[in-house]
DNA sequence: GACCGGATCATACGGAGGTTTAGTCAGCCT
DNA sequence: AGGCTGACTAAACCTCCGTATGATCCGGTC
């Protein structure tokens, strides 16, 4: 589907990487082997510190992990990893989970869970699934990110008036809400729309909508 | 937090409901009386067919299923569900579950999923976060359906102009690209704005993006 | 002090948005 | 045929948006 790499044998920041965290060393080589031989790249670790030492790279990722780790365990390293604001689908693996765990680590946000000993194929559909359910999130993410860029470059003042305008207050209104003239705020209007890249008001109100952005406190008078 | 009921002992359309669905009528009336006794409304039903017969109100509630039940699995009625639109948080219990079974209902969107026996209070919680879950949904149900009301009184052209405003197209672009003359997508625009009850543009994009309207096919030109 | 960017405002002009009034035309229901 | 609705258009008119030009004021930097 997705255009793929250019240049075949040249593995680099385009491709998926699977990471693999588990104590067992034999673990790890197997499932290694069984990514490597579908062509994914991958990063094993013996435990979630050593995991968490490694720079994570911009590409899309997943992250198998067994849910019975020696020092931390799975369900609480997926708490660790939330509260750090690190992003990656979790795939976990356990030879004698229980139902209670699975709930937990399903509600909080696991792509899949399965049980050892599991088909190779049946591993290999969950971290497609992971590393496609990713690729779209950074996607989103960065087109997030390009628009906070933007937003960083307004001034105060125009971030205020943005917000009034994305609201569907008149410049008149504007002005009278924040004591100014109407021409300032039409002013200010111009370099929000040339700082943003927006083409029209819609444009501008689809934007505040991404950003989240709405009137500091209270709503806008009838 | 939500104002309740102003009359008491009156049970109505506005408490939730808490469906039961399980073969063993012991478990429903055990169940019945638990949440009774928390003064939840409660219909018990011995199989997915007798639940099917019942006109679901349109009050926040969810549906408690024994994953194993006589003809149709849980699993399977939970499918069954999604596929004939029904809108219901599901939670799950089971004696004796297994893994595969809790993923995939809880991939399939199921709340929780609880092993028998449980404490009631850990019932009890589950129901309230699911209740809470589908009051949300509810609300947004309904705003959303308001809106589809308001769009369904617009004529097959002003629905055509609005996709084409709310895209960010000037008047006189609109009028080019659907043959028009400029003021005739102004007389449009005004009955849009009008019937769809918008005070402002943003407004209307707003709508439009809770709607999901785009142009039917293919990109603005830029 | 000189310089610069943010913020403010005035005047003026052209273009875009929006309403009212008024009229034509085609299709549909009774 | 008569009545109705949707769709379309024109002319006139007003408001609002947006930009350009030019200018003042302030706070911080070199």
């Amino acid at each position: 589907m997705t255009g793929r790499r250019t240049s075949p044998s040249l593995a680099s920041a385009e491709d998926p990487i699977v990471f693999v965290v588990d104590d067992d060393s034999s673990v790890r080589e197997s499932l290694s082997s069984l990514f490597r031989s579908v062509g994914l790249r991958v990063e094993a670790f013996g435990s979630a510190h050593e995991f968490l030492q490694c720079k994570l790279p911009n590409v899309p990722s997943c992250l198998i992990l067994d849910i019975r780790l020696p020092r931390l365990s799975g369900l609480d390293f997926q708490a660790e990893l939330a509260k750090a604001d690190i992003q990656i689908p979790v795939i976990f693996m356990t030879g004698h989970g229980d139902i209670p765990m699975t709930v937990r680590a399903m509600k909080a946000g696991a792509v899949d869970f399965l049980t050892k000993p599991f088909r190779d194929q049946d591993m290999l559909d969950a971290v497609t699934a992971a590393i496609e359910r990713d690729r779209n999130s950074r996607d989103e993410a960065k087109v997030l990110s390009n628009l906070h860029e933007l937003f960083a470059t307004l001034t105060p003042r125009e971030r205020q008036v943005m917000a009034l305008v994305t609201t569907g207050l008149m410049n008149k209104q504007i002005a009278a809400e924040i004591g100014l003239a109407e021409i300032t705020v039409k002013i200010h209007r111009g370099h929000i729309m040339r700082k943003m890249g927006a083409k029209s008001l819609p444009d501008l109100v689809r934007m505040a909508e991404l950003l989240e952005i709405g009137p500091p406190s209270g709503q806008p008078q009838t």
